[in-house]
DNA sequence: CACCAGGCAAGTA
DNA sequence: TACTTGCATGGT
């Protein structure tokens, strides 16, 4: 079996809560259709959130943010519209993939796939080129209200320089780890990825050694 | 100017 | 299997 820091088990929640009580609530996602957040979630593959922006808010312009409408849509047309994003005509080849699978599979029901169980969605959505584990993960949980815990680069990199995970961690093991030590419920998984995410930004940035006035910062090893 | 951003897949040895 | 490279715009 895969060991752990059994301090880290214990004290994930722990953390949680300190992080929860610095920054505050997050409100991630909140009033977006679920679309908006699958097509947010491919956009933003490598990608600021604010380049996203702009192109969610051409596809709104051009009328273009439907199933129906990115389903039919020429994959050229959608690669101008989304070109703000950044790796504009994989993006677009990506985003149809997507929509490909979910009308063949789902007859372009978003619905119908979140009726499904979790793992099995997970299992379809990595099988579409383009969506990897996070994206997967990001649509499962914040599209699809589905409990599963979403990791990305910040996630390696604020547990690891704590000592909390081991540095090698992939994905998977990451994942595993935030999801055997917590319970399994929604809320908690989309506001700890948020907050994970925001201390990332603005305390945890690639260069940094140090945590400078981090939350997490007496976490430190000495 | 360099560097980074809520990844992923394809190519190489 | 384990690295490396390509993809691209926009902000700091």
């Amino acid at each position: 079996m895969n060991s752990m820091p059994s301090v880290a088990r214990s004290q994930l929640l722990a953390i949680y809560e300190r992080l929860h009580s610095f920054l505050g609530p997050s409100d991630w996602w909140p009033g977006e259709t679920s679309l908006e957040v699958i097509v947010g979630a491919i956009l933003t593959q490598n990608t600021s959130w604010r380049n996203v922006e702009q192109a969610l808010a051409r596809l709104k312009e051009e009328g273009a943010l439907s199933v129906e409408r990115l389903t039919r849509m020429g994959e050229e047309q959608l690669a101008e519209w989304i070109r703000p994003a950044g790796y504009y005509r994989i993006k677009a080849r990506r985003l149809k993939n997507f929509f490909r699978f979910l009308q063949e599979d789902y007859h372009g029901q978003i619905g119908a796939l979140g009726e499904q169980p979790l793992e099995k969605v997970r299992d379809q959505l990595l099988g579409i080129r383009g969506v990897g584990p996070e994206t997967a993960d990001s649509i499962l949980l914040y599209a699809l209200g589905k409990p599963t815990f979403v990791v990305d680069t910040y996630t390696h990199r604020i547990f690891s320089r704590h000592l909390l995970v081991p540095e090698e961690s992939d994905y998977e093991g990451l994942r595993s780890f935030f999801m055997e030590a917590l319970p399994g419920e929604v809320p908690l998984f989309n506001e700890f990825h948020a907050l994970i995410v925001r201390t990332g930004k603005t305390y945890c940035k690639k260069k940094a050694p140090l945590c400078g006035d981090c939350p997490l910062r007496d976490l430190e090893p000495a």
